[in-house]
DNA sequence: AACCAGCGTTAGTCACACTAACGTTATCGG
DNA sequence: CCGATAACGTTAGTGTGACTAACGCTGGTT
C-alpha cells in the first residue's frame, strides 16, 4: 500500500487533525456552513451588496406574492424580531414596499417592487456563481446527491425537533 | 398528477418556502447546522455536562500526545483565545493538565489525566448516539456518502481559502 | 366591556468565529 | 553580546446569527 495513510497537506506536513474528529458529520457540518457562510456573505455583498436575508424576502414575495410580516417570517424562516431589519433595509434600497393591510391595521403588506424583481435576478445570477464555488469540488450528479441529502435530514429535523 | 404538487405538512397547510431558497446549498448547510449544533450542544449538556470543545481537545491529545496550546488549536480549530478558557474548563474538571514547557518556557504542556481518558470514552458513545439520532433518516450508506461529500467540500475550501 | 391573541417593534441574551494588543520568552542577524 | 523579530499564552473586544421578552396596538370572542 503506498500513499497516503491518513492524509498530506501540500507542505508535506502531516494533518493533525485526529480521525474521529474530522469524521462526525457534526463537526464538519458545522466547519463546512462557516465557510459557505462566509463565501455567500461576501460574495453577496461584494456583488450586489446585498445580504442573505435579501434574497431570501424577495424570492419569497416573488414566488408567492405579497404578505404581512409575520407571513415573511413563516415562508423564509427568519425571525419576526429581524424581519424589521431587513425590510428597512429592503424599502430603503426601494426593493419592496411596506404599506399598512387596510382589512387588518395591526398588519403590514409587503410587496416587491420592479426594481426588487430585476434585484432579485441579479442575486440568483451571483447565488448561482457563489454555489458552483461552494460545490466546486462536485460533479452534478453528486451535487444533486449532496442537496438530497441535506434536504431529507433538514426536513426530518424540521419536522421532528 | 394527485398528491403534493409542491410539498405538504403534516398539518395539510401547503408549505410556504419557494423552491429556489429549499434547493440552495447554502441555505441547507447553515439551517441543518444549528439544528445538528443545537442537537449536539444540548445533548452533550445534558448527558456528559460537557461542550464540543472538550472533546475536540481530548480526541487531539489522546491520538496525537500532549501538546502546547498552539499545537491544539491547530489541531482542533479552536482559536488560541478560546482555547484558553476551553482549558481552564478542562483542567478544572482535571481531565487534562496544564505544566510549563520547561524547554520552552512560553509554551505550556497539556496532557490527558487518565480521568480525561475515561471522559473520552464517554463522550465518544454519547455523541455516537446523538449522530445517530443527527443521521436518523439516513441508511449506512447514505452516511457514508454523506461524510464523505462534506469531507470533500472542506477539504477542497480549506486549502483554497 | 373585558380578555386573549396576533401583529410589528425594540431591546437584550448567548454562543461562535475572529481580531487586536500585551507581556513574556526564544531565536536570529549583525 | 545586543537588538530586532517573532511565537506563546492571555485578556478584551467585535460582529453576526439565532433566539427571547416585553411593549403598544389592533382584532376577534364572549
Amino acid at each position: 500500500m503506498t500513499g497516503a495513510e491518513t492524509e498530506d497537506t501540500p507542505d508535506g506536513s502531516a494533518l493533525k487533525t485526529p480521525d474521529r474528529l474530522r469524521r462526525r458529520a457534526s463537526r464538519l457540518l458545522s466547519q463546512l456552513s462557516t465557510r459557505s457562510d462566509k463565501l455567500i456573505t461576501e460574495g453577496l455583498a461584494a456583488q450586489a451588496d446585498a445580504r442573505k436575508w435579501h434574497y431570501a424576502v424577495l424570492a419569497s414575495l416573488q414566488d408567492f406574492g405579497p404578505g404581512s410580516q409575520a407571513a415573511l417570517s413563516e415562508r423564509t424562516g427568519i425571525y419576526r424580531s429581524d424581519m424589521v431589519g431587513v425590510l428597512n433595509e429592503l424599502t430603503e434600497r426601494d426593493l419592496v414596499e411596506r404599506a399598512p393591510d387596510p382589512a387588518d391595521r395591526r398588519r403590514n403588506i409587503i410587496t416587491i417592487s420592479a426594481r426588487g424583481r430585476r434585484r432579485l435576478h441579479r442575486l440568483d445570477k451571483v447565488l448561482d456563481d457563489l454555489h458552483d464555488e461552494l460545490l466546486a469540488p462536485l460533479n452534478p450528479a453528486e451535487r444533486d446527491q449532496f442537496v438530497q441529502l441535506l434536504t431529507r435530514l433538514l426536513d426530518h429535523h424540521t419536522r421532528n425537533p
